[in-house]
DNA sequence: AAGCAGAGCAACCGCACTTGT
DNA sequence: TACAAGTGCGGTTGCTCTGCT
């Protein structure tokens, strides 16, 4: 029987368009099974053409390649598996389908299902957070007040444990950890105590010129793209052709600030990388200020620079340059421990 | 036994890209 | 070159099963 638009019939079957949706049976199974034996892998339109099946040749794909595909490997996903996954996705990131090329028999979706059902669990067992120095030390800077400006009906909110505030700061957290491997030599720990219990968080190199890190490099520059919004199209079109390489250099320089040499102390680290940040700051800074209604949020921008490279600078001092990477992001023989992964 | 919540999984949706006409 | 159809991919939804209260 078939009907249109989203239709059921006697036995409960889903339609629409003439195409049936919803599981699919053991009798669409086996016509589905044959004709790929008769029309070979891929030609899930002439598949569809050619049999009974109401179904798009999307859906056969996904019902064969997901399921039906004799190589695939059905069942739990074993530890050898897991840990490749793990690898892959630190690797590819959400590439599903390159993914499973590289775990042997395994189709996407179920790699992306398992991944997923698995980072729920992760994220119930060990609930995303930013460290109070991070949340202190950023709601406390002119940084905060400036972004706030920027965004005057969404304001910015750093809420703080309530036992911590600017003027009551958080214990320091460079306080060395007991039983740690040679990575101890460049990490830290972080201490934190409320009226019920006191952590004590090992503490993971990330270094602040990290590529992927560059939160506060973004922030720079969304705040700056924020400024320039009022611009016109056109004007807009015409800044960007001409400043596009420009600006490329200028986000270079952001992004990768040379490394400084080996054996450099950290406060040798942090004054080359705020040396870098301020030329960077003084670049964007001499940009045009014909930016129409955002005018006062690119002047207190431009304002604050001198004042927040000073700030830069303490956050950078005091906020951690380690931050925690959980154990399950690695596996490691101790469950109870964080682990230490250098990003 | 009933109700509920969470986990796992199958399938759909929307978008982007490729290919054919 | 433009358009339509086909295909691939990642995100999301919704169903079923299981365990707990």
């Amino acid at each position: 029987m078939i009907s249109n638009n989203n239709k059921n019939n006697e036995d409960g079957e889903s339609w629409r368009d003439d195409l049936r949706k919803g599981p699919w049976t053991p009798r669409e199974d086996a016509i589905l099974i044959e004709q790929v034996e008769k029309c070979g892998k891929g030609n899930w339109s002439l598949i569809r053409k050619n049999s009974e099946l109401r179904r798009s040749g999307k859906s056969c794909r996904l019902r064969w390649s997901n399921h039906l595909n004799p190589d695939l490997k059905k069942g739990p996903f074993s530890e050898k598996e897991e840990k490749t996954i793990d690898d892959l996705h630190a690797k590819y990131g959400n590439k599903w389908a390159l993914m499973a090329t590289k775990v042997s028999r395994r189709s996407d979706n179920d790699i992306k299902n398992f991944w997923n059902s698995r980072m729920k669990k992760r994220l119930r067992e060990y609930p995303p957070q930013i460290t109070v120095q991070q949340a202190q030390h950023f709601s406390s800077s002119p940084f905060y007040s400036v972004l706030a400006s920027c965004y005057p009906k969404n304001n910015l909110n750093v809420e703080l444990p309530s036992n911590i505030s600017a003027a009551n700061p958080p214990p320091n957290h460079n306080q060395k950890q007991p039983n740690q491997n040679d990575s101890s030599s460049s990490s830290s720990s972080f201490s934190y105590t409320n009226n019920n219990a006191s952590f004590v968080l090992p503490l993971t190199h990330v270094s602040p010129y990290c590529k992927s890190s560059g939160l506060l490099n973004d922030v720079v520059m969304e705040g700056n793209a924020l400024c320039r919004k009022g611009k016109s199209k056109m004007d807009a079109t015409i800044v960007i052709g001409r400043e596009e390489e420009e600006l490329a250099d200028k986000r270079k320089i952001i992004e990768e600030p040379p490394l400084p040499p080996v054996g450099t102390s950290k406060e040798e680290e942090i004054a080359t990388i705020i040396a870098t940040q301020s030329s960077s700051h003084q670049l964007i800074s001499t940009e045009k200020n014909d930016n129409g209604g955002c005018n006062n949020n690119k002047e207190a921008l431009n304002n604050s620079m001198p004042q927040m490279d000073d700030e830069l600078l303490s956050i950078l001092k005091n906020c951690p340059i380690y931050s925690p990477v959980r154990k399950w992001y690695k596996v490691d023989d101790d469950e109870d421990s964080l682990m230490m992964m250098e990003i």
